[in-house]
DNA sequence: ACAACAATTAGTCATTTAGCTAAATATAAA
DNA sequence: TTTATATTTAGCTAAATGACTAATTGTTGT
Protein backbone atom coordinates (compact mmCIF):
# COMPACT_ATOMS: atom_id res chain seq x y z
CA UNK A 1 0.00 0.00 0.00
CA UNK A 2 0.68 3.54 -0.46
CA UNK A 3 2.29 4.98 2.78
CA UNK A 4 0.21 8.51 2.06
CA UNK A 5 -3.57 5.77 1.76
CA UNK A 6 -1.66 4.42 5.39
CA UNK A 7 -1.79 7.62 6.93
CA UNK A 8 -5.43 8.07 5.69
CA UNK A 9 -6.17 5.44 7.45
CA UNK A 10 -5.05 5.81 10.42
CA UNK A 11 -5.12 9.77 10.74
CA UNK A 12 -9.30 9.15 10.03
CA UNK A 13 -8.90 7.07 13.48
CA UNK A 14 -7.09 9.41 15.73
CA UNK A 15 -9.36 11.48 16.80
CA UNK A 16 -11.85 10.86 19.83
CA UNK A 17 -14.59 11.81 18.06
CA UNK A 18 -13.92 9.43 15.24
CA UNK A 19 -13.11 6.68 17.41
CA UNK A 20 -15.98 7.04 19.35
CA UNK A 21 -18.32 6.86 15.97
CA UNK A 22 -16.26 4.01 15.22
CA UNK A 23 -16.77 2.46 18.65
CA UNK A 24 -20.82 2.77 18.14
CA UNK A 25 -20.65 1.25 14.35
CA UNK A 26 -18.94 -1.74 16.20
CA UNK A 27 -21.98 -2.20 17.84
CA UNK A 28 -24.72 -1.07 15.65
CA UNK A 29 -24.37 -2.25 12.42
CA UNK A 30 -26.02 0.53 10.77
CA UNK A 31 -26.50 3.91 12.40
CA UNK A 32 -27.91 7.42 10.86
CA UNK A 33 -26.01 10.85 10.60
CA UNK A 34 -28.48 12.38 13.17
CA UNK A 35 -27.94 9.66 16.40
CA UNK A 36 -24.26 9.86 15.31
CA UNK A 37 -24.42 13.69 15.66
CA UNK A 38 -26.77 13.75 18.69
CA UNK A 39 -24.54 11.02 20.80
CA UNK A 40 -21.28 13.04 20.09
CA UNK A 41 -22.71 16.59 20.97
CA UNK A 42 -21.69 18.49 18.52
CA UNK A 43 -23.04 20.47 15.49
CA UNK A 44 -24.29 18.45 12.29
CA UNK A 45 -22.00 20.15 10.21
CA UNK A 46 -19.19 18.88 12.60
CA UNK A 47 -20.39 14.80 12.60
CA UNK A 48 -20.60 15.10 8.82
CA UNK A 49 -17.13 16.42 8.06
CA UNK A 50 -15.87 13.27 10.62
CA UNK A 51 -18.01 10.78 8.99
CA UNK A 52 -16.67 12.15 5.46
CA UNK A 53 -13.20 12.12 6.57
CA UNK A 54 -14.04 8.26 7.49
CA UNK A 55 -15.56 7.61 4.45
CA UNK A 56 -12.73 9.09 2.04
CA UNK A 57 -10.47 6.67 4.43
CA UNK A 58 -12.31 3.53 3.16
CA UNK A 59 -13.11 2.94 7.06
CA UNK A 60 -16.98 3.58 6.47
CA UNK A 61 -19.61 2.92 3.46
CA UNK A 62 -22.69 5.25 3.85
CA UNK A 63 -26.08 4.51 2.07
CA UNK A 64 -28.64 6.95 1.47
CA UNK A 65 -32.55 6.60 2.55
CA UNK A 66 -34.87 9.30 1.55
CA UNK A 67 -33.07 12.40 3.12
CA UNK A 68 -31.66 9.95 5.54
CA UNK A 69 -27.98 8.95 5.45
CA UNK A 70 -27.06 5.59 7.20
CA UNK A 71 -23.31 5.13 7.90
CA UNK A 72 -22.00 1.50 8.65
CA UNK A 73 -18.27 -0.18 9.10
CA UNK A 74 -16.72 -1.25 5.33
CA UNK A 75 -16.42 -4.64 6.06
CA UNK A 76 -15.84 -5.25 2.67
CA UNK A 77 -12.21 -4.23 2.64
CA UNK A 78 -10.24 -6.98 3.94
CA UNK A 79 -6.75 -5.18 4.83
CA UNK A 80 -8.75 -3.30 7.21
CA UNK A 81 -10.28 -6.26 8.84
CA UNK A 82 -7.13 -7.05 11.55
CA UNK A 83 -7.08 -3.15 12.49
CA UNK A 84 -10.48 -3.07 13.00
CA UNK A 85 -10.28 -5.91 15.25
CA UNK A 86 -7.39 -4.46 16.85
CA UNK A 87 -9.03 -1.33 17.84
CA UNK A 88 -11.87 -3.00 18.76
CA UNK A 89 -9.87 -5.23 21.49
CA UNK A 90 -8.28 -1.90 22.83
CA UNK A 91 -11.83 0.17 23.34
CA UNK A 92 -12.58 -2.93 25.92
CA UNK A 93 -12.91 -1.58 29.06
CA UNK A 94 -12.92 1.84 27.98
CA UNK A 95 -15.27 4.06 30.43
CA UNK A 96 -16.24 6.03 26.91
CA UNK A 97 -17.09 3.71 24.89
CA UNK A 98 -19.15 1.75 27.21
CA UNK A 99 -20.99 4.94 28.43
CA UNK A 100 -21.23 5.58 24.24
CA UNK A 101 -23.43 2.31 23.77
CA UNK A 102 -25.50 2.78 26.74
CA UNK A 103 -26.29 6.40 25.24
CA UNK A 104 -27.03 5.28 22.10
CA UNK A 105 -29.61 2.74 23.35
CA UNK A 106 -31.53 6.11 24.32
CA UNK A 107 -31.03 7.78 21.36
CA UNK A 108 -31.79 4.48 19.16
CA UNK A 109 -35.11 5.06 21.73
CA UNK A 110 -36.08 7.95 19.77
CA UNK A 111 -37.44 8.77 16.22
CA UNK A 112 -34.84 10.34 13.85
CA UNK A 113 -37.33 12.84 13.01
CA UNK A 114 -37.53 13.89 16.75
CA UNK A 115 -33.85 14.13 17.07
CA UNK A 116 -33.33 16.26 13.79
CA UNK A 117 -36.25 18.68 14.97
CA UNK A 118 -34.21 18.71 18.37
CA UNK A 119 -30.77 19.43 16.40
CA UNK A 120 -32.07 22.04 14.74
CA UNK A 121 -34.37 23.35 17.38
CA UNK A 122 -30.95 25.55 18.52
CA UNK A 123 -30.40 23.32 21.53
CA UNK A 124 -28.43 21.24 19.44
CA UNK A 125 -24.72 21.23 21.67
CA UNK A 126 -24.58 25.03 23.09
CA UNK A 127 -26.62 24.06 26.43
CA UNK A 128 -28.21 26.97 27.33
CA UNK A 129 -29.76 28.35 24.54
CA UNK A 130 -33.40 29.37 25.30
CA UNK A 131 -36.48 28.76 22.93
CA UNK A 132 -37.38 31.95 21.72
CA UNK B 1 -7.73 0.13 27.50
CA UNK B 2 -8.45 4.14 28.19
CA UNK B 3 -9.34 5.86 25.13
CA UNK B 4 -7.07 8.77 25.44
CA UNK B 5 -4.28 6.29 25.64
CA UNK B 6 -5.48 3.96 22.23
CA UNK B 7 -5.38 7.42 20.62
CA UNK B 8 -1.96 8.35 22.19
CA UNK B 9 -0.95 5.22 19.80
CA UNK B 10 -2.87 6.01 16.73
CA UNK B 11 -1.55 9.84 16.85
CA UNK B 12 2.25 8.46 17.45
CA UNK B 13 1.50 6.50 14.82
CA UNK B 14 -0.56 8.84 12.11
CA UNK B 15 2.29 10.93 10.79
CA UNK B 16 4.90 10.52 8.06
CA UNK B 17 8.08 10.50 9.58
CA UNK B 18 6.93 8.93 12.02
CA UNK B 19 5.51 5.78 9.94
CA UNK B 20 9.12 6.06 8.39
CA UNK B 21 10.47 5.71 11.71
CA UNK B 22 8.27 3.03 12.66
CA UNK B 23 9.33 1.34 8.94
CA UNK B 24 13.11 1.71 9.70
CA UNK B 25 12.95 -0.17 13.06
CA UNK B 26 10.80 -2.68 11.63
CA UNK B 27 13.86 -3.90 9.33
CA UNK B 28 16.36 -2.92 11.56
CA UNK B 29 16.11 -4.24 15.60
CA UNK B 30 18.34 -0.71 16.63
CA UNK B 31 19.00 2.71 15.35
CA UNK B 32 21.10 5.21 16.95
CA UNK B 33 19.08 9.05 16.59
CA UNK B 34 21.32 10.05 14.15
CA UNK B 35 20.58 7.51 11.71
CA UNK B 36 17.17 8.24 12.05
CA UNK B 37 17.74 11.79 11.71
CA UNK B 38 20.14 11.45 8.44
CA UNK B 39 17.76 8.89 7.23
CA UNK B 40 14.24 11.72 7.52
CA UNK B 41 15.89 14.47 6.84
CA UNK B 42 14.89 16.88 9.76
CA UNK B 43 16.91 18.37 12.34
CA UNK B 44 17.95 16.64 15.43
CA UNK B 45 15.50 18.40 17.40
CA UNK B 46 12.65 17.53 15.07
CA UNK B 47 13.63 13.85 14.73
CA UNK B 48 13.77 13.78 19.21
CA UNK B 49 10.54 15.50 19.20
CA UNK B 50 9.20 12.39 17.20
CA UNK B 51 11.09 9.73 18.64
CA UNK B 52 9.77 10.69 21.65
CA UNK B 53 6.93 11.03 21.35
CA UNK B 54 6.18 7.26 20.01
CA UNK B 55 8.62 6.20 23.32
CA UNK B 56 5.56 8.26 25.28
CA UNK B 57 3.11 6.34 23.44
CA UNK B 58 4.91 2.77 24.00
CA UNK B 59 5.89 2.09 20.60
CA UNK B 60 9.67 2.68 20.93
CA UNK B 61 12.15 1.68 23.75
CA UNK B 62 15.27 4.02 23.94
CA UNK B 63 18.96 2.53 25.46
CA UNK B 64 21.57 5.01 26.46
CA UNK B 65 25.05 3.82 25.26
CA UNK B 66 27.36 6.97 25.88
CA UNK B 67 26.29 9.78 24.42
CA UNK B 68 24.53 8.01 21.37
CA UNK B 69 21.29 6.93 22.05
CA UNK B 70 19.39 4.01 20.88
CA UNK B 71 15.49 3.33 19.93
CA UNK B 72 13.84 0.05 18.83
CA UNK B 73 10.27 -1.01 18.79
CA UNK B 74 8.89 -1.95 22.07
CA UNK B 75 8.32 -5.50 21.12
CA UNK B 76 7.41 -6.37 24.94
CA UNK B 77 4.04 -4.90 24.78
CA UNK B 78 2.31 -7.88 23.81
CA UNK B 79 -1.19 -5.42 23.00
CA UNK B 80 0.92 -3.77 20.31
CA UNK B 81 1.59 -6.86 18.28
CA UNK B 82 -0.79 -7.12 15.98
CA UNK B 83 -1.09 -3.49 15.56
CA UNK B 84 2.23 -3.54 14.14
CA UNK B 85 1.55 -6.26 12.16
CA UNK B 86 -0.49 -4.81 10.72
CA UNK B 87 0.88 -1.57 9.66
CA UNK B 88 3.98 -3.41 8.88
CA UNK B 89 2.46 -5.38 6.43
CA UNK B 90 0.30 -2.54 4.66
CA UNK B 91 3.77 -0.97 4.15
CA UNK B 92 4.53 -3.68 2.00
CA UNK B 93 5.07 -2.66 -1.64
CA UNK B 94 5.40 1.17 -0.22
CA UNK B 95 7.57 2.76 -2.91
CA UNK B 96 8.74 4.98 0.46
CA UNK B 97 9.60 2.53 2.56
CA UNK B 98 11.13 0.69 0.20
CA UNK B 99 13.92 3.49 -0.56
CA UNK B 100 14.14 3.87 3.25
CA UNK B 101 15.50 0.80 3.54
CA UNK B 102 18.05 1.60 0.40
CA UNK B 103 19.28 4.77 2.13
CA UNK B 104 19.36 3.36 5.46
CA UNK B 105 21.86 0.47 3.87
CA UNK B 106 23.94 3.07 3.33
CA UNK B 107 23.91 5.40 6.38
CA UNK B 108 24.54 2.47 8.16
CA UNK B 109 27.45 2.11 6.04
CA UNK B 110 28.84 5.51 7.98
CA UNK B 111 29.95 5.43 11.44
CA UNK B 112 27.92 7.43 14.09
CA UNK B 113 30.54 10.40 14.81
CA UNK B 114 30.49 10.90 10.80
CA UNK B 115 27.04 11.18 10.78
CA UNK B 116 26.60 13.70 14.26
CA UNK B 117 29.69 15.81 12.49
CA UNK B 118 27.98 16.19 8.95
CA UNK B 119 24.54 17.00 10.90
CA UNK B 120 25.95 19.49 13.47
CA UNK B 121 28.12 20.89 9.83
CA UNK B 122 25.06 22.95 8.97
CA UNK B 123 24.49 20.62 5.76
CA UNK B 124 22.17 19.01 8.02
CA UNK B 125 19.09 18.97 5.58
CA UNK B 126 19.50 22.62 4.35
CA UNK B 127 20.96 21.07 1.25
CA UNK B 128 22.42 24.52 -0.69
CA UNK B 129 23.97 25.90 2.40
CA UNK B 130 28.12 26.35 1.88
CA UNK B 131 31.26 25.47 4.17
CA UNK B 132 32.82 28.65 5.59
C1' DA C 1 38.02 20.76 35.80
C1' DC C 2 37.21 21.81 31.11
C1' DA C 3 36.18 21.50 26.25
C1' DA C 4 33.66 18.88 22.80
C1' DC C 5 29.57 17.05 21.56
C1' DA C 6 24.93 13.92 21.06
C1' DA C 7 20.52 14.53 22.32
C1' DT C 8 16.67 17.00 24.40
C1' DT C 9 13.97 20.97 25.66
C1' DA C 10 12.38 25.82 25.04
C1' DG C 11 10.80 29.29 22.19
C1' DT C 12 8.89 30.81 17.51
C1' DC C 13 6.41 30.47 13.51
C1' DA C 14 3.68 28.35 9.68
C1' DT C 15 0.49 24.84 8.65
C1' DT C 16 -3.17 21.77 9.74
C1' DT C 17 -7.21 20.50 12.09
C1' DA C 18 -11.60 20.68 14.55
C1' DG C 19 -15.16 23.37 15.93
C1' DC C 20 -18.82 26.81 14.89
C1' DT C 21 -22.42 29.50 11.82
C1' DA C 22 -24.38 30.22 7.54
C1' DA C 23 -25.19 29.03 2.81
C1' DA C 24 -25.88 25.36 -0.59
C1' DT C 25 -27.73 20.67 -2.02
C1' DA C 26 -30.86 17.26 -2.36
C1' DT C 27 -34.94 14.77 -1.00
C1' DA C 28 -39.99 14.60 0.85
C1' DA C 29 -44.21 16.19 1.41
C1' DA C 30 -47.86 19.79 0.70
C1' DT D 1 -44.05 23.54 -7.81
C1' DT D 2 -43.32 25.33 -3.61
C1' DT D 3 -41.96 24.50 1.27
C1' DA D 4 -39.73 22.01 4.79
C1' DT D 5 -35.82 19.69 6.11
C1' DA D 6 -31.43 16.26 6.57
C1' DT D 7 -26.93 16.55 5.19
C1' DT D 8 -22.95 18.67 3.12
C1' DT D 9 -19.95 22.43 1.86
C1' DA D 10 -17.90 27.10 2.57
C1' DG D 11 -15.90 30.41 5.39
C1' DC D 12 -14.12 31.61 9.67
C1' DT D 13 -11.58 31.21 14.34
C1' DA D 14 -9.06 28.90 17.96
C1' DA D 15 -6.25 25.14 19.18
C1' DA D 16 -2.95 21.54 17.96
C1' DT D 17 0.99 20.05 15.37
C1' DG D 18 5.44 19.99 13.08
C1' DA D 19 9.40 22.42 11.61
C1' DC D 20 13.24 25.43 12.64
C1' DT D 21 17.00 27.84 15.74
C1' DA D 22 18.94 28.51 20.14
C1' DA D 23 19.71 27.17 24.79
C1' DT D 24 20.23 23.25 28.11
C1' DT D 25 21.52 18.69 29.72
C1' DG D 26 24.41 14.90 30.40
C1' DT D 27 28.42 12.17 28.82
C1' DT D 28 33.29 11.57 26.86
C1' DG D 29 37.90 12.59 26.53
C1' DT D 30 41.78 15.73 27.36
Amino acid sequence: MIMDDLLLILKAMSDKNRVRIFNALQSHEELCACQLTELLEVTGATASRHLSQMVRAGILKNRKHGRWIYFRLNTENILLDSFFKWVKQQLHGSNQADKDLKTLEQIMGVPCEDLCRKQRGGASCAKHKQEI
